[in-house]
DNA sequence: TATTGTTATACTCTATAACTATA
DNA sequence: TATAGTTATAGAGTATAACAATA
């Protein structure tokens, strides 16, 4: 049954981690050479970063992506959030019955599907996504600083692991 | 009250995420132009294929990273331990107990600090870290090999990130 | 008074399974 | 029979707060 679930899900954006940092007088052995130790290291300081940066905000990197999702997809529908986000369809519907109970997005029905909602941004949705994106992407320009002119070669290694670092995984649902 | 607590942590190695790939025909928007989204996806890649690698024994990189660090840092204590992995007090002692009840590592009394425990690995425990070691290096240097010969400069920026992008995150406890 | 570890509890995230409506 | 979305529930991770023992 296709019913808008908008109200009661009273949870505010998980607190970050505690940081992820070098201990010095520790010996790390074998986690000094692997790229995930490293990897992991620097998505801790970036998420904590993130969350410093957007502290005015009930936000999460999670529902930002949602947020930039929704505003550049026409009518996008739950299911297609939830693949670009790696979520499952309850959890894409947790996360837009979110935006939606703050006003920032809304659903209506499909022309095409009668199943299916398109959703898209409110303009309260549009006014609040132009202040995060500011926020958010100075917050990125200063990691990015921090490695210099490599940035954006970074960057591009990160979209390759990304991309060809999974040989073949199967996901039911 | 110091006692050891080593029963009834029924909880098995987190399922990873999904896969969190690019979905062809959406459009990304600001998300393409940050390296926290990059990060992200490539965390989420190098999560998902450290779990096939490890699919044989019940771990997480959390686990392997405590396993580890017991290994080479004698009768390390549980607060050292949080610190290290940046979990909560509460967090490393599940996390012990956890590897305690496997067998993997045992605590004893702390010689200078009555109210700590040293925590070191079994003989078991030696032997699934050795095991371990070979599997998750061999993960890591296949993603690592993604990038062919810029994987040690990836690896240090990485790290600088994770030791610099934080510029004074308090936290309390 | 601060710190190590423990206990109990609560919250967030995410998944699974069963369901309705539509394709 | 498959798909979009919903609902209820459960599992895992982590935190907070209060506590005991020790420093």
């Amino acid at each position: 049954m296709k019913q808008k679930k908008d109200t009661e899900t009273n949870n505010s954006a998980s607190n970050p981690e505690r940081p992820l940092l070098r201990i010095p007088n520790l010996e790390y052995g074998v986690l000094d050479n692997l790229l995930g130790f490293a990897l992991r290291r620097a998505q801790n300081t970036l998420f904590m970063d993130f969350y410093r940066a957007t502290a005015d905000y009930d936000i999460s990197p999670q529902r930002f992506a949602a947020l930039v999702l929704i505003a550049e997809n026409k009518n996008i529908r739950q299911a297609q959030l939830a693949e670009a986000l790696g979520l499952h369809r309850s959890g894409a519907l947790r996360l837009v019955a979110w935006l939606s109970e703050r006003g920032w997005v809304e659903r209506h029905d499909d022309d095409i599907d009668a199943r299916a909602w398109g959703v898209s941004l409110t303009q309260a949705g549009s006014t609040i996504l132009g202040e995060l994106t500011k926020v958010v992407q100075e917050h990125d320009f200063n990691i990015q600083r921090i490695v210099g002119d490599r940035n954006s070669q970074l960057k591009t290694d990160l979209e390759l692991i990304a991309k060809n670092g999974l040989t073949a995984i199967n996901v039911e649902n």
